[in-house]
DNA sequence: CACTAAACGGACCGACTGGTCCGCTTGTGC
DNA sequence: GCACAAGCGGACCAGTCGGTCCGTTTAGTG
């Protein structure tokens, strides 16, 4: 958890107003931990009631830090999301472009199977929070150099972008989560199999529509 | 709709009760057609009341007709499942292994793409109905048709099962979903994306476990 | 047409949710 | 150690849901 990006806290600095009170610091952090646990394994219906219990504070706190529950909710995902594309940033870094590529999806579909709530959101924008699309939109950024590093090196179809990479992830853990429990790494078997698609192999992929946006254009860039 | 599968209707047969009344076999039928379009607008969340309102009825008739939501539910998506294992029978029929194994996941995936319950109940087995199982049991048996004729033809890797398609159907709707009302056609690119990974190219999939059951282990089936 | 069992519909119930409010507690600066 | 603002927690509120109940309507029958 890199929880610097956390909450609107204290918005200190101007006008000298009080320091944030450590028990409230230490109760946002509780709290951030409890949620994260709670949304991964009961999904986005999670409640309130239940994260605050798993904290150990009361239901008021939950309020006082996070103005709703999709407040809460963006701000965890909005971490994970932004966790992940540091993961693309690391891997950049190798000189292997397919196995970079390989390693960065491994790690987001193991993200999304260990995670209910990660799932939900990002395959379903209609939780559209500004904050969550710029992090989404910064993350396509990052795994597009791996992808446009792929596609000079030969390794993958030469009309892949790295939104479709990103949308990929989702589709793997989607299509291993029926039988999730009963086999657990099942998600490899389907990343490989959509991995060996994304091979360049002669037919060009169906038109995905050449990006409106500039590059600035974080709402844009999610549709891109 | 092929409605013969409906609901406990008329028990008749036994102790000559009388038979059912017209305007209950007219209520169950708006019944129907209203929770499929509102089920497949809204997803599984739709409200009984909404889908009594849609259909021009009390929501006292629709408990009368199923006992629960979640019966009602069942009902739909299985009368949606057994017309997909239809199709795929049909399809068997064509010569063309190749062919008729891209047209039905293309029809598979459209059905999704048009049908948010039908997504979100074969997706999530949470919801467990034994009915539900069996039909998805036949729609994979159907479809294992396609797969071994398309393996002996030497169309798609071999390792490959009718669970792995029916599965990969869910994989591909998910990945596009978060596009779906700016790009409703962007299944197609990752259909094709995921096809071209089903070619035999050289190194196997990752292992799925060997089939457990028997061919009659509905429960096991899913899980094969 | 009269009679009855079946079907109807919507008021009603209990459970649960996200979010508010306010009396009480506690950390902090002096 | 005092004063007080900030933080706290849980009773409370309004809204929604699936599901029940029962007085009323209606389809079928002789």
């Amino acid at each position: 958890m890199n929880s610097t990006t956390t909450g609107r806290a204290a918005q200190s600095g101007s006008s000298g107003h009080r320091a944030e009170r450590s028990d409230a610091v230490r109760n946002r952090g509780k709290l951030l931990e409890a949620a994260a646990e709670v949304f991964a394994e009961r999904g986005t219906e999670a409640s309130i009631a239940e994260i605050a219990e798993r904290a150990g504070v009361g239901k008021g706190t939950v309020f006082r830090h996070f103005a709703t529950k999709e407040d809460l909710l963006a701000s965890i995902v909005i971490d994970l999301v932004d966790g992940l594309a540091g993961t693309a940033r690391r891997l950049a870094q190798d000189d292997d472009a397919s196995s970079s590529l390989y390693d960065f999806m491994a790690t987001g579909v193991e993200l999304l199977v260990r995670d209910r709530a990660f799932c939900e959101v990002v395959g379903e924008p209609s939780l559209a929070d500004d904050r969550l699309r710029s992090a989404i939109a910064r993350l396509v950024d990052q795994v597009q150099v791996l992808v446009s590093r792929a596609v000079e090196q030969g390794v993958i179809r030469p009309d892949l972008t790295g939104t479709d990479v990103v949308l990929l992830l989702a589709g793997v853990q989607q299509t291993a989560q029926p039988l999730l429990t009963a086999h657990p790494d099942l998600w490899r078997r389907y990343l490989r199999l959509v991995v060996d698609g994304m091979r360049f192999n002669g037919d060009p992929l169906p038109a995905l529509p050449a990006p409106p946006g500039g590059l600035t254009d974080d709402l844009e860039r999610w549709r891109a």
